[in-house]
DNA sequence: GTGAAAGCGCTAACAC
DNA sequence: GTGTTAGCGCTTTCAC
């Protein structure tokens, strides 16, 4: 192994000169700067970030904690991240909490003890978390995607509620009156937030009704139950508003099974944009959740307060959704 | 910051103590490793590890180079691949090399200086590569899913001529006669090796004819223009054997537009098994991949090569598909 | 079993 | 501008 001793000697200048030159600080002189990068070259010296992490208190690093690093869902938001954390000069540390929370708290124990500057973090959803244990991390820390309850850190968030209001009203708009929800788990936040954003569009046209509601996870499986379930028990369904792209992949195959078809018979709203939605026959009409944004948006909320030139106050960016109209909903013409 | 001497001093023994305390070495008397830990719990104490990683030259990190953080291709094998490495105590660096040899060696270098203990790389296809540079790097390699001529390093590769054998000998067995392949492009080793799969088992068949071969790239895009054509230039196409799903996606919507049904019309064969593939209309038959395998045995590889109980020779592991039957492809009885 | 101390490769403060 | 050196937090050797 080729060490900064190795290059002073060989250059004829000290270490702390070869330092300099590494780093590009000070002025040294031309000659010097020269001689030392051509040794540098011919002994094939990389510099130890690790020693110089050590030495300089900081390590270039950044966790980024998913809860599952397989899911498509987050694969966009992945990309922002390290996209933008690379132009800064800044290595990811990836890790997954594999949607547990005993997981993510080792997860993150690890990332403090690697010196890390700051970590993203997707938390796993629950109701009941150890607050406690986040508050007391030093280093600074975002929150993306989903919300804790009572967590002071910064945070950024899709904007469920406006997406699925969005959504909903398209759908009241194009003519469509009797419109069920298949939703998602009760204890996951950004499906409540769904929940409520349909719910309100529903009120606000007196379209609401309780029977409307279907309960079940965010699966492809449990979208083709739900689906069915509402078939049997509501007669003249005029749309089915998805809350996951996944659960309207479900629906749609259980609409199939009734021999009913798409649109004409049953619009299709999906919720959150999947790599595949728009190659799906129909292609879904669904709301984008513009991942890459929120993942850019994290970054520089983190690096930001990597540098410490930020106000004290947490902040909370919303990020808005994007309707992306395509053919599984039936558009009036009159609209 | 709380060190190591702050538990020492606080503990009444010596830095060495606590650190045979917290790497579980020798044996050291219970009292004191009570003690030890007692205040190593009380002060919130994180050993840090790259000091530790310093003092020892070993980081118990590995490096991951793949060239899309966000295709979803790669998802199951950065599972496999993170999940192994996991249940080994190792972190993951996730690099992306963005499909570009430039960046990929930058990243490579980036990675080198971070001492970390080994490399994973799906690397960058192209013809013409840098060898030599690979082979200078004195940490252990691992190349997964493409392979570099010439390149002596550790490889695990996916069977792309075994499944592309099996899926045409699939569809011949099945009494398809004309079937066109929609080709990727010539330069990418993977698509080569699965055209050299269809175009055996279609001579073995006396079935093959030049003006079967489609070329294009992986896209949806480009399968929807090559079925098309295919569509165009050939009468009675009995099956279509797409290089992958997304070039299938492609010929599906393609066919759907020439209002001909699959499978009843034409079959249509993909390759790779995405994650929606089961979820068309009709769900597709293809090849699977078993990426989150392929990571797995990468791994072993690699932390087999990392201890230092291995031969000196390369490893070459080429990891078989198997074959998913669906719906797009019509079955006959007497098969 | 335990403590003292050298040293991992680098940075940064300071003297010149 | 440059060299010297203390020190970053930890491991490990070697006395005791």
């Amino acid at each position: 192994m080729v060490t900064i001793k190795d290059i002073a000697k060989k250059s004829g200048v000290s270490v702390g000169t070869v330092s300099n030159v590494i780093n590009n600080l000070k002025s040294v002189k031309t000659k010097n700067r020269e001689k030392v990068l051509e040794v540098i070259d011919s002994l094939d010296y990389k510099p130890n970030k690790i020693a110089a992490s050590l030495s300089k208190k900081k390590t270039m690093n950044v966790g980024l904690i998913v809860p599952d690093v397989s899911s498509p869902f987050y694969s966009d938001l992945i990309k922002g991240i390290s996209e933008t954390l690379e132009i800064n000069d800044y290595n990811i540390f990836l890790c997954a909490s594999n949607n547990n929370l005993q997981k993510e708290e080792k997860v993150i124990n690890d990332l403090l003890s690697m010196w890390i500057d700051g970590i993203i973090l997707i938390p796993v959803y629950s109701k009941k978390r150890n607050l406690q244990f986040l508050e007391t991390i030093e280093i600074p820390i975002i929150l993306v995607n989903r919300e804790i309850e009572g967590i002071k850190k910064d945070i950024v968030i899709f904007d469920n509620f406006g997406g699925a209001y969005e959504a909903t009203d398209f759908l009241i708009k194009n003519n469509h009156k009797i419109i069920p929800i298949l939703g998602g788990p009760e204890l996951s936040k950004s499906f409540e937030e769904r929940f409520q954003g349909w719910k309100e569009a529903m009120e606000e046209n007196s379209l609401y009704e309780n029977s409307l509601v279907f309960r079940g996870d965010f699966s492809v499986e449990s979208g083709h139950k739900m689906m069915l379930e509402a078939l049997n028990r509501i007669r003249s369904i005029d749309a089915v508003f998805a809350s996951s792209d996944l659960i309207a992949l479900g629906a749609l195959s259980a609409i199939d099974e009734y021999k009913l078809k798409v649109p004409d018979d049953i619009s299709v709203m999906g919720f959150g944009d999947i790599y595949l939605s728009k190659f799906l026959k129909p292609s879904l009409t669904t709301i984008r959740r513009p991942f890459y944004n929120i993942g850019k948006t994290a970054v520089s909320l983190l690096l930001d307060r990597i540098s410490g030139n930020m106000q004290k106050k947490i902040t909370k960016f919303i990020i808005k959704g994007k309707l992306e109209i395509r053919d599984s909903v039936k558009v009036s013409i009159d609209n």
